[in-house]
DNA sequence: CTGAAAGCGCTTACAG
DNA sequence: CTGAAAGCGCTTACAG
């Protein structure tokens, strides 16, 4: 496993060229005589010479790396994290190497692996932190890893302190209201945080129940009782809904996750979706589509999202865009 | 953004002290004074000192870094990759965060970003090559590369020339089958690829019909047709099935994807699950978990296979571990 | 226990 | 267009 690898110098000497020309050649610099690039990169091909990116990142200072910190539940099993974080990973990703930099990944959740130093030591130029916003430690840490000077951009809405990007949470909110009222529901409720830090969850129950009030409706505010995941809150919610508000027609749920456990409470109690009850979650997971039936949702352009946090991370160095909302739209399934 | 970062140089002229010294306090050498020792803690953390990794990559030639590899279907939006993959991708960076290694992960797709090099650059010290194996153009990329010295670990069975790690399928197919004879079922069917050069599927076939032969049971075999996804395979093969054998009673997918698209097509066709027709999956994805019913299936240990494939790729030089099967157990849930 | 110095493998300003 | 040389920021053998 373990055979030295070639350097610029056995490239060289190979092509009967200086060090320095085989790096010129290599990075491609203008003024390399095309016979002589040519040599050098047929040397290259057979020694199977590849350039050290220790040397080179400390040469040049830039690792051409951007570094992507999840943030999880304290206890949370790794395959158990919300695929919504999952799926925008992904799109970042594809943003990250269509700029043909390298994406180092880390998901955080407790103060024994809380590590923000990816920027300061190096290995990478900018950083990204995505995930549960339920984490109140980690995004303390974060907090004061950001007033140490470290700037990085967030997904969702830790805090007000953080460079963030979110959905268009409001617009969101009110495609959903918009829908269930057209569809002839009345007796409308919002399943979701009211009392948390987590802005986004805010933003869609003020988009909802702004366009719920321009057709004279008053919603009904659900707070998901505490569980083990968002999935658990979402039944023990319904439950709890069903209980007090039995004659409830229609609901929107803050995130797929979250309706995905309305769905199974509702079922679970008896109650027919859509055609007792309507249901529509936000999020656009992929577990959404295969449950029965498919659920309705509010779905942000994920590539957008990858596309805009990369750009915003690696490319304004002021974070000006600061705030971009991500455009969102009405995926019709079966549950509304 | 860009403030020059202190070096070592600095650590070492605030404490008082050799640059040597500082690398030497830094890095818990033995032989460094107690009180030395703390002086340039002291000084590192005024100045915001980080070490830099790529000058100390550079010197030490290792990276400490692990790349990942996820092999996808070409043209598959980043978020509809199988979950599967998703929380194996977890349960490694898991491994990898435990052992104090930084995790280089890249989705690959086609020639356009198929790239080997991570070890040969220097950028990671191991790779681990996962997902499809449907994806023929990528593995034979990586199998050239395997040709040319590079050493890594798959996961799955794309092919025979790699060193993998995978699930113990025939035990798992041997699961299945004993749990669907038990219940009463007896025209049973296995949804898989019968010719893929995928060896997990056929091994997870073979445990299955082999099972079902203890038990004087012959096996319906239908290979899913071609389709978008496993998702859409499972779907039509679930019609294909129920055209050719109306009174089919179980079936065993050869993954989760497909256990979810075949439930889809039996409620579509006005089967009752598992009234009618029990179902058990294979993979033990969240999706699952969440099909109502709840897909009965069989679920590889997660973290053990992350755990597994990282000590095989950064401590096992020679590979003796290529081969390794992990536990698989029978989740009953809803379906079967 | 500590310091001066070499060297890891590059990139590029400088000189020709 | 090409080469000799400096230097990126570390780690560690060598000397004291």
């Amino acid at each position: 496993m373990k055979t030295p690898r070639p350097t610029s110098f056995d490239v060289a000497e190979r092509a009967g060229v200086s060090q320095s020309t085989v790096s010129r050649a290599l990075r491609n610099s203008p003024g390399v005589n095309a016979e002589t690039r040519a040599r050098v990169a047929a040397a290259a091909r057979e020694l199977g010479y590849v350039v050290d990116r220790h040397a080179s990142s400390l040469r040049l200072k830039s690792s051409e790396t951007l570094a992507l910190v999840t943030v999880c539940r304290p206890g949370e099993d790794r395959s158990a994290i919300n695929p919504f974080y999952f799926a925008l990973l992904g799109s970042i990703a594809a943003a990250t190497s269509a700029r043909g930099f390298n994406l180092l990944v880390s998901f955080q959740e407790s103060a024994a692996n809380f590590r923000a130093d990816f920027v300061a030591s190096g290995l990478a130029d900018a950083m990204i932190v995505i995930g549960t916003t339920s984490n109140r430690a980690a995004w303390d840490y974060f907090a004061a890893a950001q007033a140490t000077g470290l700037g990085f951009v967030c997904w969702g809405s830790p805090g007000d302190p953080f460079h963030w990007m979110r959905s268009d949470n409001g617009t969101g909110g009110g495609l959903a209201a918009d829908h269930l009222v057209a569809s002839g529901r009345r007796r409308i409720a919002f399943v979701g945080p009211q009392r948390s830090p987590q802005r986004q969850f805010d933003e869609r129950r003020e988009g909802f129940t702004a366009a719920l009030a321009a057709h004279g409706i008053p919603p009904i505010l659900v707070e998901p009782p505490a569980a083990a995941d968002r999935h658990a809150q979402g039944v023990a919610a319904a439950h709890a809904l069903l209980a007090a508000h039995p004659d409830v027609d229609a609901i929107f749920a803050a995130s797929d996750m979250l309706a995905l456990g309305v769905l199974q409470g509702l079922k679970e109690a008896g109650r027919r979706v859509p055609q007792d009850i309507a249901l529509i979650g936000f999020d656009g997971i992929r577990a959404g589509n295969m449950a029965d039936p498919a659920l309705t949702t509010i779905e942000p352009d994920l590539d957008a999202a990858g596309e805009a946090l990369v750009a915003m991370a690696l490319e304004d160095d002021d974070f000006t865009h600061s705030g971009t909302r991500i455009p969102v739209r009405l995926a019709v399934r079966g549950t509304a």
